[in-house]
DNA sequence: CTGTTAGCGCTTTCAA
DNA sequence: TTGAAAGCGCTAACAG
């Protein structure tokens, strides 16, 4: 592999011309760098981009990382973010942070192998997120929030969407309405099962433990988690799965058994992911400002390296999307 | 930001000692270490990877370019690479060619950001991959083929899944048949077209031009061509759309002029995404290994950066799926 | 077991 | 306009 030395020597220039030259600086006159582009081409050299980013201690680019890197989910939010570093002249590249500690993304994240990092993956630490923000490292969190002044939060509200569509389906006439939760440990979970249980309370109906049982946010778990409420019974009016990918999955525990939606039973996802729209019958759910999410989080980052004040939390507006996995039980009964 | 010199100062060790510490060596004792390690964390040491790396000259990451980076189309070719790379304590990072010559994935090929690079993305040069290619740098290009030794191409058999699909329009007694075809430029699709028209060479069946509408790949470019073909008033017995994208545009456009697929007019597909089960009709088509282009692509990776000897050239199997968006006019006529 | 030292390939200051 | 030389932060061969 040619070096920015084996040019130069058949350039016949020293180092630093060649560097110059190669680097389109003025510096030099015309006929010099002609020399040295042609010998650069002659020699096939491509330049080393980790010793030019050592010496200038700076990388321009900006790290994505997500738990899974495949996922229809991330489309929007990849796009977004995309279209705010290119137009920052800055680089993005997308991590996994499978693995946790030994991964791809704590690597990049420790060895400050970007220059900021966008975080979606419940599955790497707080505390390495900790660590590693700094001034020259801004991160920006998209599904937790994060004790450190250099790593800002960002989130849908998810409590909040939760609330509205769950109050839909109350307003549908549904009162007994079962809960199929993501992982425990998922902050967004979470929040949208404050904002599902909230709106019961806030309509006077007892919530009911029995309905809810958890999954993992994966159209399997949805689907494991219906047969078992199937199982027991007595179902619930109307059922609220914490994210689309599971009320699919519900969907077809639901078929197989005969139970139709909406007649049978309503429900709701969350996400709004693409497939909500095909799936028979379309999928009642609730949009999360994907794209958004990613132009905003680029944004801040650039905010925060250019050493600006910035709010340390964002809650993006969502959008109940109304299609036909929920019945009017008031205009039926 | 805290460098290795202040770690050693601090533990009042030299730097290599502190880098052997921090390295787990056995050459250093117990205590040393210690001692080093609670420097570290007292200064928040972060070691910086690009200045290891440059030492080593070796990254221990494969990049994936991509043209766009989203696309639920890549979800599975992700999945293959990223299991095959960490499986070797490699990592994957992905990177988008948007933006051509000045991309972060041409910045990558050139300057060697990456022990090897497996590239999918039809709006990057052929030069530049040319010109990257190197024993330390080697590509699997999986859209196209490219003239070096180090590069080498994995493709599915386009031809073959294209002729066998349109081989059972064929015998399902259609004779007319379009072609909605990608952009021009595209390898998949010129292979697509060609196991098409032979399928309807060897069947003796007549291809009008007219019927060959160009798209882009796009959901929206197959709604506009075929848009453009119902305009031509004589509705040919099937469509070949030369992937699902185009074909769910397509449905929608027959969907808005009242006309039944596949009552009225029989289409195929090319991929099976995700979607393609869940459209309305589900659509007949071709499925490409995806994930086994991916696994098979790292491989061949490993394989050229341990020296070995490949093959220069790889054709994967597609598979037909048989849906409902093709009627059996033998049947029915 | 620990320290000295020579680079990895590049950018950039300073001097010629 | 060009060149010599000093590092960026780290690893590893070598010497002690």
């Amino acid at each position: 592999m040619a070096t920015i030395k084996d040019v130069a020597k058949r350039a016949g220039v020293a180092i630093s011309t060649a560097s110059y030259a190669l680097n389109g600086s003025t510096k030099v006159s015309e006929a010099t760098i002609e020399r040295v582009l042609k010998a650069a081409k002659e020699l096939n050299y491509q330049k080393n981009g980790f010793a030019s980013d050592l010496k200038r201690t700076k990388t321009n680019t900006i790290a994505l990382i997500l738990s899974d890197m495949s996922g229809p989910y991330f489309s929007e939010l990849i796009k977004g973010v995309q279209e705010g570093a290119s137009g920052n002249q800055y680089d993005l590249i997308a991590c996994s942070s499978l693995g946790g500690e030994r991964s791809t993304a704590t690597k990049f994240l420790r060895e400050k192998r970007a220059d900021g990092a966008i975080i979606l993956a419940n599955n790497i630490s707080t505390s390495i997120i900790e660590e590693s923000a700094r001034s020259d490292m801004p991160i920006v969190v998209l599904d937790r929030d994060v004790e450190n002044p250099f790593a800002i939060h960002i989130e849908v509200d998810n409590k909040k969407g939760a609330y509205e569509v769950t109050e839909y389906l109350i307003q549908n006439g549904h009162e007994t309405i079962g809960y199929i939760s993501g992982p425990p440990e998922s902050h967004d979970n979470e929040e949208r099962f404050k904002g599902f249980s909230d709106a019961l309370k806030d309509n006077n109906l007892p919530f009911q433990s029995r309905l809810k049982i958890t999954g993992d946010f994966t159209r399997e778990g949805g689907y494991r988690a219906t047969k078992l409420l199937i199982a027991q019974q007595k179902l619930p009016d109307a059922l609220f799965y914490a994210n689309d990918e599971m009320a699919i999955g519900g969907l077809q525990a639901f078929d197989e058994k005969g139970i139709r939606v909406p007649e049978d039973i309503s429900i709701v996802g969350f996400d709004d992911i693409q497939l909500a729209e095909y799936v028979s019958p379309p999928l009642t759910t609730v949009r999360q400002p994907k794209y958004e999410a990613g132009a905003l989080s680029v944004h801040m980052i650039f905010q925060m390296l250019a050493g600006e004040e910035v709010d340390r939390s964002f809650h993006l507006p969502t959008e109940m999307i109304v299609r036909q996995s929920v019945k009017n039980k008031k205009l039926s009964d």
